[in-house]
Order: C-alpha cells, then sequence, then structure tokens
DNA sequence: AACAAAAATATCACATTATGAAAATTTAGA
DNA sequence: TCTAAATTTTCATAATGTGATATTTTTGTT
C-alpha cells in the first residue's frame, strides 16, 4: 500500500476500514478486520478505534466485532442535496407510487453514477427488486441512469462512457457506444427513458430527468414493474403522470421549461 | 487542537472536517472550512482533498466550494442495523401510517440518543414537525426516547442521564431524574409511552419499544400529531394499533414474548 | 482591460507523528 | 485448569504529516 503523492496515509487506511466495515453486516473482528484491509493488526486496532472515540464505530458487546454506528447514517443524511431532493419530491412520488401502484424511485447523479434517495412502493404490491435506498448503480444501464445522460453534454457522456467498464446484466443491455447514443437520442425526442430488462431481468421501467435551475439533469424519477403489468398500455397510461410528476419536481429545483 | 493518546491527528482533523461540511448545506470554502475547524488553510486544503480524492467531498465547480458527495449517504445507509429495521418494519409503518391517518416514526437507539430512521406520513396531512431521517435525538424528551429508557437496566437509564445535559424546551420537559424515574415507571407499567409536548411545543405523541431477540430495547416506533387531534379518544384508538405494530416488528427482530 | 488583493494550491525542509515490532493482557477453546 | 489465539498496550524509531513560504488562480475594482 503506497501513498498517492499529495495523500495522508493514515486516512487511506481508515477510509478503507470505514468501507469495509460498511460492508460487513455483523461486523468485524480486528484480525479479520486487518486482513480485509492489508494492515499491521496494530495499525488496524489504532484506526478503528479512532474511529470509536468519535463515534462512528463500536466494538460490539455482545459479538466483540467492530461495526458501524448511526453516527455515519447520521453524517449521510445531512448531505445537502439529499435533504432538498427529498423535501420537495416525497409527497409527489408517493402520489405517484400509490396511483399507479407500482414502485417508484428517486435517485440522485453522483459522480459518474446514480445513488438511489428514496423509494415509494404502493401496499401490498410486493415485487422483488435489489433497490434500496443508499444503493450506487451505474447510469448506461438504468432507466434513470439512461434519462440523465441524455441531457448531459456528449463530452460528460463520453467521459462517463469512457472510463467504467460496462457488464452485461441481461440480452438486453447496451454495451456498445454507438447504440448508446442512438438510444439517448431516442431518449431526447421522447422525453422519457425506458430500461427494458437491462439491468434486472424480469423488470421494466420509465424514467423522467428531473432539472435544476442550471437545466443540468442532477435526478430523475421512474416507475418500475414486471415485465408482465409494464406494458404497451400501461406505459401508455403511466407515463402522462410520471412526466408531469418530474416536471414539478423540476420546477420545485428552479427549472423553468 | 491536542491529540489524545492513542488517537490520530490527522484523522482527528478530517473527521472534524467531514462533520463540519455535513453541517453546510451550502459547502463552505476552504478558507471558511479552515476557519470553522480552526486548521491551518493549508492543512485543511491537504485533508480535504484526501475525503475528495475518495469520493467523500467534492470543490463544487460552480460555486467553488466544497461540500460532501453522496458517498457518505451511501456508507451511512449500509449501516446494518438500519438495513435489518427498515427491511422488517416498513410495510408495517406505511400502513400504522394509513390506518392512522397521522405522521409514523422509526428511531434506533445509537448510544445515548435516538436516531430517526424512517417516517411514514399520510397523504395531505402536511404537519410542521421538524423531524427527518437521520435527525438525532436525545432520550429524556421524546416518546420513542422514553419508551427506550423504560426497558434500559437502571444503571444504565442513570449512566445515560448522569451524562447529558438537559434543556428545558417546553414546560412539559422532564428534567428532574426522579420525575423520570416515576415517568418510566408509568410507561412500564402501561406498556407505551407518551411525550406530551416535551419536545416540540403543540406536537403528542405515542410511543412504543421494539426489541431485539435478547430483550433489548433497540427501536421504537412512534404515531405523532398535534395535540388537538391526539386528544384522548384519539389516543385510545390508535393505541392498540401502535402496539400491535410494535409486536409484530419485535417479533420480527426475533423477540419472543 | 489592467491591476490589486484575496483565495486557493503546490512545494519542501523539518520535527512531529504515526508506525509496527514486541510485550502484556484478555478471551476462547480444550 | 491449562493452552492457544486474539486483542490491547507500550515505545523506540523512522517515516510521515505538517505548516511556512512560494506560486498560481480567482475575484473584485478602477
Amino acid at each position: 500500500m503506497s501513498t498517492a503523492p499529495g495523500s495522508v496515509q493514515s486516512i487511506d487506511r481508515t477510509l478503507s476500514i470505514l468501507e469495509t466495515l460498511s460492508a460487513a453486516p455483523l461486523g468485524l473482528s480486528l484480525s479479520d478486520l486487518a486482513a480485509a484491509t492489508d494492515l499491521h493488526i496494530s495499525t488496524a486496532h489504532r484506526l478503528v478505534n479512532v474511529l470509536a472515540e468519535h463515534g462512528y464505530a463500536l466494538k460490539d458487546p455482545s459479538s466483540g466485532k467492530y461495526r458501524l454506528t448511526l453516527r455515519t447514517f447520521e453524517i449521510g443524511s445531512r448531505v445537502s442535496s439529499v435533504w432538498n431532493l427529498l423535501s420537495s419530491a416525497k409527497p409527489q412520488l408517493d402520489e405517484l407510487a400509490a396511483v399507479s401502484q407500482e414502485a417508484v424511485h428517486l435517485v440522485e447523479r453522483d459522480g459518474h453514477g446514480i445513488v438511489y434517495l428514496y423509494k415509494a412502493e404502493p401496499f401490498q404490491q410486493l415485487v422483488r427488486m435489489d433497490s434500496h435506498v443508499g444503493l450506487r448503480n451505474p447510469m448506461y444501464c438504468t432507466g434513470v441512469g439512461k434519462s440523465i445522460l441524455a441531457l448531459l453534454p456528449p463530452k460528460a457522456v463520453k467521459e462517463i462512457w469512457e472510463t467504467e467498464a460496462h457488464p452485461v446484466f441481461s440480452p438486453h443491455t447496451i454495451v456498445d457506444f454507438s447504440d448508446m447514443q442512438k438510444e439517448l437520442d431516442r431518449i431526447r425526442s421522447r422525453g422519457y427513458a425506458i430500461d427494458d430488462e437491462e439491468h434486472e431481468p424480469g423488470v421494466r421501467c420509465i424514467a423522467a430527468a428531473i432539472r435544476n435551475w442550471a437545466g443540468a439533469p442532477v435526478a430523475a424519477i421512474s416507475i418500475s414493474a414486471p415485465v408482465s403489468r409494464m406494458d404497451a398500455q400501461a406505459m401508455e397510461r403511466l407515463l402522462p403522470r410520471l412526466l408531469e410528476t418530474s416536471v414539478q419536481i423540476s420546477r420545485m429545483m428552479g427549472f423553468s421549461d
């Protein structure tokens, strides 16, 4: 582990510990943590205890394992954009879920990916979908992601495309750049995106971008359903609602036309 | 700024930067950040850039200010207890909000306080309440907090009481320890807690604890409403629902009787 | 536009600080 | 109870982070 110039070794290592712990739902023993982060056990001990002193981690008294506390949740929930979006969008999304009787997602763009900020589900309609608040996904294979890509400058799209891999999740996943460009053209002309089982087999969704005061596509919303329910008629019925909601939220973010 | 023995200066400072940024919705310039954290500007620059390299912060291109990214949200959302509780409790809480037509909260105990994990609101019922997901509150002045305190060992209650201050939020706030002990007795015998404008004037709520497999009160749920709506009859009507839901969730956490 | 002032970023010699080997202690297993 | 493993503490040492200074960039003013 060589520290990049301008970086700080102890912080690199501590963030590595933080991330390792966040991926371990059951917690980790000190030795496991040291092994997973490739640190000397003495160093791992010191660093995880610094996190503990600051309330970010603790040694679970019953299991003896280290795990993260809600301090990280607290800090993460305070990120300003989460605030802005959720406070203005939540009621609209709940209503959209209620009238469509399908799962509705709100995601925000973050760097080259999207992060799920909110999921509104209708009662009883339990669809197996592995989306959840806090999840990060790439843009190229999701409806929400593509709806955002379609409104980004071509240079940005290219940069994003070139700096990441494009795993195939299904036969429908778009992995060719010129195919993606055509798809983004379609999305621009239609005003919405369709994810036709490109990420999760069996799930189809329609998505629309949310734009801020500067017109930048900072977020997106979607309605997801099993392909059996999300057929042509369903899409025709749901699209006006989806677009209406996305426009409303965009307006609340300061976007005008 | 003297580093406590066993601690690591650069991490102390970086976490201080993280926390400062999380409290600044509009972001902070480098000099403001340095001033707020009492760091040399050169040091602040180096440390915030380490956070940026790891994707936790960024320098907003439009404003030139540093702010947190969704990386912190992503890490925070992965805390295992959030997972466990949310996945089992969410549908129940949504239903409770729907049948009661009032705001429902789920909180988890974290150290000496509670953190809001979920808020379910009925349509249209917009009550001014400054609760939100991620918020941390003390236990002594909230219904959820008191319902948890009531099931903790007396030693733990005493320890929590003695290590924190007890600001008065309203004439009803309980700030005397023996008063609190009587109140916790009442809560134990009734099986639920009432927050009668002890934290937010004008808001009354009923709360019940959620217990895990070991019987420990790890979380709590509540129904909140303006005092005008949350009168004796309303409480009589809502209590069975609240208790039923808390028992259901406790069962899903592995608690039996 | 040109200038001045302020803010942000990069450099680097140095002393402070984090490091990890080793010892001491605690916990778990036989 | 004893043994082995895991955790925690200690401490000498060198590597690492620090902050003064220099450079560059940005911002505001005439």
